[in-house]
DNA sequence: AAACTATGTTCAATATACTAAACATATACG
DNA sequence: CGTATATGTTTAGTATATTGAACATAGTTT
Protein backbone atom coordinates (compact mmCIF):
# COMPACT_ATOMS: atom_id res chain seq x y z
CA UNK A 1 0.00 0.00 0.00
CA UNK A 2 1.51 3.49 -1.19
CA UNK A 3 -0.88 5.61 0.16
CA UNK A 4 -3.79 5.19 3.22
CA UNK A 5 -6.47 2.93 2.26
CA UNK A 6 -10.00 3.96 0.52
CA UNK A 7 -11.89 2.00 2.02
CA UNK A 8 -15.36 3.58 0.77
CA UNK A 9 -15.84 1.26 -1.71
CA UNK A 10 -15.09 -1.61 0.10
CA UNK A 11 -17.82 -0.88 2.78
CA UNK A 12 -20.12 -0.31 -0.22
CA UNK A 13 -19.32 -3.15 -1.81
CA UNK A 14 -19.94 -5.48 1.15
CA UNK A 15 -22.89 -3.17 1.79
CA UNK A 16 -24.45 -4.00 -1.47
CA UNK A 17 -23.33 -7.68 -1.85
CA UNK A 18 -26.00 -7.91 1.55
CA UNK A 19 -28.60 -5.93 0.34
CA UNK A 20 -28.58 -3.32 3.45
CA UNK A 21 -29.45 0.08 3.47
CA UNK A 22 -27.87 2.64 4.89
CA UNK A 23 -30.76 2.93 7.68
CA UNK A 24 -30.09 -0.69 8.41
CA UNK A 25 -26.74 -0.74 8.29
CA UNK A 26 -26.27 2.18 11.20
CA UNK A 27 -28.69 0.12 13.59
CA UNK A 28 -26.36 -2.79 13.27
CA UNK A 29 -23.13 -0.99 13.75
CA UNK A 30 -23.95 1.56 16.08
CA UNK A 31 -22.43 4.17 13.47
CA UNK A 32 -24.89 7.22 12.12
CA UNK A 33 -26.05 6.73 8.75
CA UNK A 34 -24.62 10.27 7.83
CA UNK A 35 -21.14 8.98 8.85
CA UNK A 36 -21.62 5.80 6.74
CA UNK A 37 -22.32 7.95 4.08
CA UNK A 38 -19.39 10.49 4.45
CA UNK A 39 -17.49 7.39 4.85
CA UNK A 40 -18.58 5.63 1.69
CA UNK A 41 -17.76 8.72 -0.18
CA UNK A 42 -14.22 8.80 1.20
CA UNK A 43 -14.98 12.48 2.74
CA UNK A 44 -13.58 11.44 6.21
CA UNK A 45 -10.51 9.93 7.84
CA UNK A 46 -12.99 7.48 9.78
CA UNK A 47 -11.62 6.17 13.33
CA UNK A 48 -10.28 2.50 13.74
CA UNK A 49 -12.81 2.01 16.54
CA UNK A 50 -15.42 3.24 13.90
CA UNK A 51 -14.58 1.01 10.85
CA UNK A 52 -14.45 -2.08 13.15
CA UNK A 53 -18.14 -1.47 14.36
CA UNK A 54 -19.07 -1.30 10.72
CA UNK A 55 -17.03 -4.50 10.05
CA UNK A 56 -19.10 -5.96 13.16
CA UNK A 57 -22.43 -4.84 11.42
CA UNK A 58 -21.61 -6.37 8.08
CA UNK A 59 -20.29 -9.28 9.44
CA UNK A 60 -17.19 -9.06 8.42
CA UNK A 61 -12.90 -8.88 9.89
CA UNK A 62 -12.08 -5.34 9.88
CA UNK A 63 -9.07 -6.59 7.53
CA UNK A 64 -11.82 -7.02 5.48
CA UNK A 65 -12.71 -3.69 5.08
CA UNK A 66 -9.07 -2.20 4.83
CA UNK A 67 -7.65 -4.38 2.37
CA UNK A 68 -7.19 -2.84 -0.98
CA UNK A 69 -7.66 -4.41 -4.22
CA UNK A 70 -6.19 -8.09 -3.18
CA UNK A 71 -2.97 -8.91 -5.64
CA UNK A 72 -3.12 -11.62 -8.37
CA UNK A 73 -2.01 -14.61 -7.07
CA UNK A 74 1.65 -16.02 -8.67
CA UNK A 75 2.44 -19.25 -9.92
CA UNK A 76 6.48 -19.40 -10.11
CA UNK A 77 8.93 -22.72 -10.85
CA UNK A 78 12.58 -22.56 -10.05
CA UNK A 79 12.49 -25.70 -12.24
CA UNK A 80 13.45 -26.96 -15.95
CA UNK A 81 10.88 -25.24 -18.29
CA UNK A 82 9.23 -29.09 -19.04
CA UNK A 83 7.86 -29.18 -15.54
CA UNK A 84 5.26 -26.58 -16.21
CA UNK A 85 3.15 -24.98 -13.34
CA UNK A 86 -0.89 -24.84 -14.10
CA UNK A 87 -2.76 -21.80 -13.82
CA UNK A 88 -6.40 -23.53 -13.67
CA UNK A 89 -8.45 -22.03 -11.78
CA UNK A 90 -12.63 -22.87 -11.10
CA UNK A 91 -15.13 -21.04 -9.17
CA UNK A 92 -18.08 -23.69 -8.37
CA UNK A 93 -20.85 -22.81 -5.82
CA UNK A 94 -19.04 -20.28 -4.39
CA UNK A 95 -15.58 -22.05 -4.17
CA UNK A 96 -12.72 -21.58 -6.32
CA UNK A 97 -10.13 -23.90 -6.29
CA UNK A 98 -6.75 -23.13 -7.75
CA UNK A 99 -4.17 -25.66 -8.34
CA UNK A 100 -1.08 -24.88 -7.66
CA UNK A 101 0.71 -28.28 -8.45
CA UNK A 102 1.90 -28.96 -12.32
CA UNK A 103 -0.58 -31.06 -14.07
CA UNK A 104 2.39 -33.56 -14.02
CA UNK A 105 2.00 -34.30 -10.30
CA UNK A 106 -1.61 -35.23 -11.19
CA UNK A 107 -3.44 -38.06 -8.88
CA UNK A 108 0.14 -38.19 -6.87
CA UNK A 109 0.39 -35.37 -5.01
CA UNK A 110 -1.55 -32.39 -5.55
CA UNK A 111 -1.42 -28.95 -4.03
CA UNK A 112 -4.72 -26.36 -4.02
CA UNK A 113 -5.37 -23.09 -2.87
CA UNK A 114 -9.04 -23.09 -1.82
CA UNK A 115 -11.26 -19.48 -1.36
CA UNK A 116 -14.75 -19.76 -0.14
CA UNK A 117 -17.34 -17.45 0.01
CA UNK A 118 -19.33 -16.86 2.83
CA UNK A 119 -21.59 -20.25 3.50
CA UNK A 120 -19.85 -21.67 0.55
CA UNK A 121 -19.13 -25.84 0.82
CA UNK A 122 -17.09 -28.11 -1.31
CA UNK A 123 -18.44 -31.86 -1.02
CA UNK A 124 -15.39 -34.49 -2.17
CA UNK A 125 -16.23 -37.94 -3.35
CA UNK A 126 -14.30 -40.84 -1.47
CA UNK A 127 -10.65 -41.05 -3.11
CA UNK A 128 -8.80 -43.99 -3.84
CA UNK A 129 -7.93 -45.63 -0.32
CA UNK A 130 -5.11 -44.64 1.44
CA UNK A 131 -5.15 -40.79 0.28
CA UNK A 132 -4.97 -38.50 2.77
CA UNK A 133 -5.20 -34.24 3.15
CA UNK A 134 -3.72 -31.96 4.93
CA UNK A 135 -5.25 -28.06 5.36
CA UNK A 136 -4.13 -24.71 6.60
CA UNK A 137 -6.32 -22.50 7.51
CA UNK A 138 -4.84 -19.03 6.07
CA UNK A 139 -7.95 -17.00 6.33
CA UNK A 140 -11.84 -17.37 8.19
CA UNK A 141 -12.68 -20.52 9.86
CA UNK A 142 -14.02 -23.59 7.90
CA UNK A 143 -16.01 -27.18 9.39
CA UNK A 144 -14.29 -30.38 7.59
CA UNK A 145 -16.38 -33.38 7.84
CA UNK A 146 -15.20 -36.98 6.64
CA UNK A 147 -16.70 -40.19 7.10
CA UNK A 148 -18.62 -39.68 11.22
CA UNK A 149 -15.81 -37.69 11.97
CA UNK A 150 -15.43 -33.45 11.88
CA UNK A 151 -13.79 -30.60 13.17
CA UNK A 152 -14.27 -26.64 12.93
CA UNK A 153 -10.37 -25.18 12.74
CA UNK A 154 -9.89 -21.10 12.37
CA UNK A 155 -6.80 -19.05 10.80
CA UNK A 156 -3.45 -20.93 11.44
CA UNK A 157 -5.07 -23.98 12.53
CA UNK A 158 -4.07 -27.18 11.09
CA UNK A 159 -5.95 -30.73 9.96
CA UNK A 160 -5.24 -33.87 8.13
CA UNK A 161 -7.07 -36.45 7.33
CA UNK A 162 -8.20 -39.71 5.44
CA UNK A 163 -10.25 -38.66 2.59
CA UNK A 164 -11.27 -42.05 1.06
CA UNK A 165 -14.72 -41.71 2.45
CA UNK A 166 -17.27 -38.43 1.26
CA UNK A 167 -15.89 -35.78 2.45
CA UNK A 168 -16.72 -31.89 3.02
CA UNK A 169 -15.13 -28.57 3.42
CA UNK A 170 -17.76 -26.19 4.80
CA UNK A 171 -17.68 -22.26 5.65
CA UNK A 172 -20.85 -21.67 7.43
CA UNK A 173 -19.83 -18.47 8.82
CA UNK A 174 -20.68 -15.24 6.97
CA UNK A 175 -17.16 -13.85 6.23
CA UNK A 176 -14.99 -15.51 3.45
CA UNK A 177 -12.17 -18.05 3.84
CA UNK A 178 -9.10 -19.27 2.52
CA UNK A 179 -7.51 -22.99 3.14
CA UNK A 180 -4.72 -24.31 1.29
CA UNK A 181 -4.87 -27.95 0.68
CA UNK A 182 -2.03 -30.84 0.04
CA UNK A 183 -3.85 -34.35 -1.27
CA UNK A 184 -1.42 -37.13 -1.03
CA UNK A 185 -2.72 -39.91 -3.02
CA UNK A 186 -2.07 -43.42 -2.51
CA UNK A 187 1.05 -43.03 -0.20
CA UNK A 188 1.54 -46.50 0.20
CA UNK A 189 1.56 -49.05 -2.68
CA UNK A 190 4.41 -50.69 -1.83
CA UNK B 1 -12.30 -10.00 17.78
CA UNK B 2 -14.83 -9.20 20.56
CA UNK B 3 -13.83 -5.40 21.31
CA UNK B 4 -12.18 -2.91 18.64
CA UNK B 5 -8.32 -4.04 18.73
CA UNK B 6 -6.62 -1.92 21.47
CA UNK B 7 -3.47 -1.19 19.35
CA UNK B 8 -0.81 0.66 21.96
CA UNK B 9 0.74 -2.10 23.09
CA UNK B 10 1.35 -3.36 19.27
CA UNK B 11 2.83 -0.10 18.14
CA UNK B 12 5.37 -0.31 21.94
CA UNK B 13 6.52 -3.46 20.82
CA UNK B 14 7.61 -2.73 17.13
CA UNK B 15 8.63 0.64 18.10
CA UNK B 16 10.92 -0.78 21.09
CA UNK B 17 12.17 -3.83 18.73
CA UNK B 18 13.40 -0.79 16.71
CA UNK B 19 15.50 0.95 19.77
CA UNK B 20 13.03 4.14 18.33
CA UNK B 21 12.19 6.66 20.49
CA UNK B 22 9.49 8.77 19.52
CA UNK B 23 10.74 11.96 18.61
CA UNK B 24 11.98 10.08 15.66
CA UNK B 25 9.04 7.70 15.03
CA UNK B 26 7.52 10.79 14.92
CA UNK B 27 9.57 12.38 12.43
CA UNK B 28 9.46 9.25 10.34
CA UNK B 29 5.73 9.03 10.36
CA UNK B 30 4.99 12.61 10.41
CA UNK B 31 2.29 12.08 13.70
CA UNK B 32 3.27 14.04 16.45
CA UNK B 33 5.13 12.98 19.51
CA UNK B 34 1.83 13.45 21.39
CA UNK B 35 -0.57 11.60 19.52
CA UNK B 36 2.11 9.17 19.67
CA UNK B 37 1.92 8.40 23.32
CA UNK B 38 -1.25 8.97 23.73
CA UNK B 39 -1.90 6.25 21.12
CA UNK B 40 0.28 3.57 23.09
CA UNK B 41 -1.96 4.35 26.29
CA UNK B 42 -4.60 3.66 24.17
CA UNK B 43 -6.02 7.20 25.42
CA UNK B 44 -7.52 7.84 22.01
CA UNK B 45 -9.14 6.11 19.12
CA UNK B 46 -6.85 7.04 15.85
CA UNK B 47 -7.85 7.40 12.88
CA UNK B 48 -7.25 4.73 10.43
CA UNK B 49 -4.98 7.30 8.09
CA UNK B 50 -2.78 8.15 11.24
CA UNK B 51 -2.47 4.39 11.98
CA UNK B 52 -1.46 3.68 8.53
CA UNK B 53 1.66 6.53 8.98
CA UNK B 54 2.53 4.87 12.10
CA UNK B 55 2.74 1.58 9.92
CA UNK B 56 4.85 3.23 7.38
CA UNK B 57 7.33 4.97 9.62
CA UNK B 58 7.86 1.46 11.70
CA UNK B 59 7.99 -0.31 8.13
CA UNK B 60 5.05 -2.82 8.67
CA UNK B 61 2.06 -3.13 7.24
CA UNK B 62 -1.39 -1.91 8.44
CA UNK B 63 -2.37 -5.13 9.53
CA UNK B 64 0.50 -6.14 11.39
CA UNK B 65 -0.18 -3.04 14.64
CA UNK B 66 -4.14 -3.82 13.87
CA UNK B 67 -3.65 -7.65 14.89
CA UNK B 68 -4.40 -8.62 18.30
CA UNK B 69 -2.52 -11.45 19.90
CA UNK B 70 -2.25 -14.27 17.47
CA UNK B 71 -4.49 -17.19 17.99
CA UNK B 72 -2.19 -20.07 18.80
CA UNK B 73 -1.86 -22.36 15.58
CA UNK B 74 -3.67 -25.70 16.57
CA UNK B 75 -2.78 -29.26 14.98
CA UNK B 76 -5.66 -31.68 14.31
CA UNK B 77 -6.19 -34.87 13.01
CA UNK B 78 -9.66 -36.91 12.05
CA UNK B 79 -7.22 -40.01 11.24
CA UNK B 80 -7.20 -43.11 13.94
CA UNK B 81 -5.15 -41.89 16.88
CA UNK B 82 -2.37 -44.58 16.16
CA UNK B 83 -0.93 -41.52 13.61
CA UNK B 84 -0.20 -38.94 16.37
CA UNK B 85 0.63 -35.38 14.75
CA UNK B 86 3.56 -33.42 16.27
CA UNK B 87 3.33 -29.61 17.81
CA UNK B 88 7.15 -29.35 17.21
CA UNK B 89 8.59 -25.73 17.07
CA UNK B 90 11.92 -24.50 16.82
CA UNK B 91 13.04 -20.92 16.24
CA UNK B 92 16.06 -20.42 14.83
CA UNK B 93 18.10 -16.94 13.91
CA UNK B 94 14.71 -14.93 13.49
CA UNK B 95 12.89 -18.32 12.10
CA UNK B 96 10.10 -19.97 13.96
CA UNK B 97 9.63 -23.79 12.22
CA UNK B 98 6.30 -25.40 13.08
CA UNK B 99 6.37 -29.07 11.99
CA UNK B 100 2.60 -29.93 10.83
CA UNK B 101 2.62 -33.37 9.56
CA UNK B 102 2.98 -35.83 11.86
CA UNK B 103 6.25 -37.88 12.66
CA UNK B 104 5.19 -41.01 10.69
CA UNK B 105 5.80 -39.62 7.49
CA UNK B 106 9.26 -38.28 8.27
CA UNK B 107 11.68 -37.97 5.06
CA UNK B 108 8.49 -38.68 2.95
CA UNK B 109 5.99 -35.35 2.88
CA UNK B 110 6.69 -33.08 5.46
CA UNK B 111 4.51 -30.08 6.02
CA UNK B 112 5.85 -26.99 7.33
CA UNK B 113 4.90 -23.22 8.79
CA UNK B 114 7.40 -21.07 8.54
CA UNK B 115 7.77 -17.71 10.32
CA UNK B 116 10.33 -15.25 9.52
CA UNK B 117 10.78 -12.37 11.74
CA UNK B 118 12.50 -9.40 9.81
CA UNK B 119 15.78 -10.06 8.03
CA UNK B 120 15.76 -13.63 8.77
CA UNK B 121 17.15 -16.29 6.84
CA UNK B 122 16.78 -19.82 6.51
CA UNK B 123 19.42 -21.74 4.64
CA UNK B 124 19.44 -25.74 4.09
CA UNK B 125 21.54 -28.33 3.01
CA UNK B 126 21.17 -30.20 0.06
CA UNK B 127 18.42 -33.22 0.16
CA UNK B 128 17.92 -36.26 -1.75
CA UNK B 129 18.04 -36.18 -5.46
CA UNK B 130 14.48 -35.66 -6.83
CA UNK B 131 13.45 -33.74 -3.79
CA UNK B 132 11.05 -30.68 -4.24
CA UNK B 133 9.73 -28.11 -2.08
CA UNK B 134 6.40 -26.34 -2.85
CA UNK B 135 6.50 -22.89 -0.80
CA UNK B 136 3.23 -20.96 -0.37
CA UNK B 137 3.68 -17.23 0.64
CA UNK B 138 0.93 -16.38 3.61
CA UNK B 139 2.20 -13.03 4.44
CA UNK B 140 5.07 -10.59 3.31
CA UNK B 141 7.44 -11.43 1.04
CA UNK B 142 10.66 -13.73 0.51
CA UNK B 143 13.42 -14.09 -1.38
CA UNK B 144 14.00 -17.79 -2.92
CA UNK B 145 17.38 -18.85 -3.85
CA UNK B 146 18.05 -22.98 -5.10
CA UNK B 147 21.55 -23.14 -6.75
CA UNK B 148 21.72 -20.53 -9.56
CA UNK B 149 18.08 -19.73 -9.60
CA UNK B 150 16.66 -17.07 -7.30
CA UNK B 151 13.11 -15.94 -7.40
CA UNK B 152 10.74 -13.11 -5.14
CA UNK B 153 7.48 -14.11 -4.06
CA UNK B 154 4.70 -12.24 -1.73
CA UNK B 155 2.09 -13.16 -0.39
CA UNK B 156 -0.30 -15.46 -2.20
CA UNK B 157 2.39 -16.51 -4.29
CA UNK B 158 3.31 -19.97 -5.00
CA UNK B 159 7.31 -21.44 -6.13
CA UNK B 160 7.93 -24.90 -6.38
CA UNK B 161 11.67 -26.31 -6.96
CA UNK B 162 13.99 -29.13 -6.64
CA UNK B 163 15.74 -28.83 -3.77
CA UNK B 164 18.54 -31.18 -4.12
CA UNK B 165 21.27 -28.50 -4.21
CA UNK B 166 21.95 -25.92 -1.54
CA UNK B 167 19.31 -23.48 -1.05
CA UNK B 168 17.97 -20.31 1.32
CA UNK B 169 14.90 -18.54 2.08
CA UNK B 170 15.30 -14.81 3.10
CA UNK B 171 13.09 -12.14 4.55
CA UNK B 172 14.99 -9.62 3.28
CA UNK B 173 12.05 -7.12 4.36
CA UNK B 174 11.00 -5.01 7.34
CA UNK B 175 8.08 -6.64 8.06
CA UNK B 176 7.81 -10.58 9.34
CA UNK B 177 7.03 -13.26 6.34
CA UNK B 178 4.88 -16.38 6.74
CA UNK B 179 5.16 -19.35 4.60
CA UNK B 180 3.79 -22.88 4.31
CA UNK B 181 6.28 -24.88 3.03
CA UNK B 182 5.81 -28.86 1.62
CA UNK B 183 8.92 -31.26 1.58
CA UNK B 184 8.29 -33.89 -0.96
CA UNK B 185 11.14 -36.71 -0.51
CA UNK B 186 12.58 -38.83 -3.62
CA UNK B 187 8.39 -38.85 -5.59
CA UNK B 188 10.34 -41.22 -8.43
CA UNK B 189 11.97 -44.29 -6.44
CA UNK B 190 10.18 -45.90 -9.05
C1' DA C 1 25.52 19.89 42.94
C1' DA C 2 24.18 22.62 38.82
C1' DA C 3 23.44 22.53 34.06
C1' DC C 4 22.50 20.04 30.10
C1' DT C 5 20.39 16.38 27.24
C1' DA C 6 17.24 12.88 26.18
C1' DT C 7 13.01 10.69 26.79
C1' DG C 8 8.00 10.42 27.60
C1' DT C 9 3.71 12.89 29.54
C1' DT C 10 0.27 16.56 30.01
C1' DC C 11 -1.93 21.09 28.49
C1' DA C 12 -4.51 24.37 25.68
C1' DA C 13 -5.83 25.28 21.08
C1' DT C 14 -7.47 23.72 16.73
C1' DA C 15 -8.99 20.61 13.19
C1' DT C 16 -12.08 17.25 12.20
C1' DA C 17 -14.77 12.86 13.12
C1' DC C 18 -19.29 12.01 14.42
C1' DT C 19 -24.22 12.77 15.35
C1' DA C 20 -29.26 14.17 14.95
C1' DA C 21 -32.10 16.48 12.16
C1' DA C 22 -33.33 18.60 7.98
C1' DC C 23 -33.11 18.06 3.06
C1' DA C 24 -33.18 15.95 -1.63
C1' DT C 25 -34.71 12.51 -4.75
C1' DA C 26 -37.04 8.80 -6.27
C1' DT C 27 -40.62 5.28 -6.25
C1' DA C 28 -45.10 3.44 -4.84
C1' DC C 29 -49.87 4.10 -3.91
C1' DG C 30 -54.46 6.20 -3.10
C1' DC D 1 -52.05 14.13 -9.40
C1' DG D 2 -50.81 14.59 -4.50
C1' DT D 3 -49.36 11.99 -0.50
C1' DA D 4 -46.55 8.73 1.66
C1' DT D 5 -42.49 5.86 2.10
C1' DA D 6 -37.88 4.67 1.40
C1' DT D 7 -33.31 5.77 0.33
C1' DG D 8 -29.02 8.57 0.35
C1' DT D 9 -26.99 13.46 1.08
C1' DT D 10 -26.10 17.79 3.35
C1' DT D 11 -26.11 20.85 7.44
C1' DA D 12 -25.14 22.60 12.03
C1' DG D 13 -23.61 21.36 16.45
C1' DT D 14 -20.88 18.54 19.58
C1' DA D 15 -17.36 15.38 20.86
C1' DT D 16 -12.82 14.21 20.29
C1' DA D 17 -8.55 13.30 17.50
C1' DT D 18 -4.48 15.85 16.67
C1' DT D 19 -0.97 19.28 17.38
C1' DG D 20 2.93 22.48 19.27
C1' DA D 21 4.50 23.87 23.47
C1' DA D 22 5.19 23.41 28.22
C1' DC D 23 6.16 20.09 31.78
C1' DA D 24 8.13 16.06 34.29
C1' DT D 25 11.71 12.79 35.04
C1' DA D 26 15.89 10.53 34.64
C1' DG D 27 20.68 10.13 33.21
C1' DT D 28 25.22 12.62 31.95
C1' DT D 29 28.61 15.90 32.06
C1' DT D 30 31.33 19.47 34.08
Amino acid sequence: MENPPMIGKNIQKFRGARGLTLNVLSERSGVSKAMLSQIESDKVNPTVATVWKIAKGLGVELQDLLDMETQPKRIFSLNPASEVTSKLEKTKNGVTIQILSPLSMVEDLELYLLTFEPHASLPSEPHFPGTQEFLTVIKGTVKVTAGDNSAEIRKGDFLMYHCDVEHTITNESAQPAVVHMVVRYTPDRK
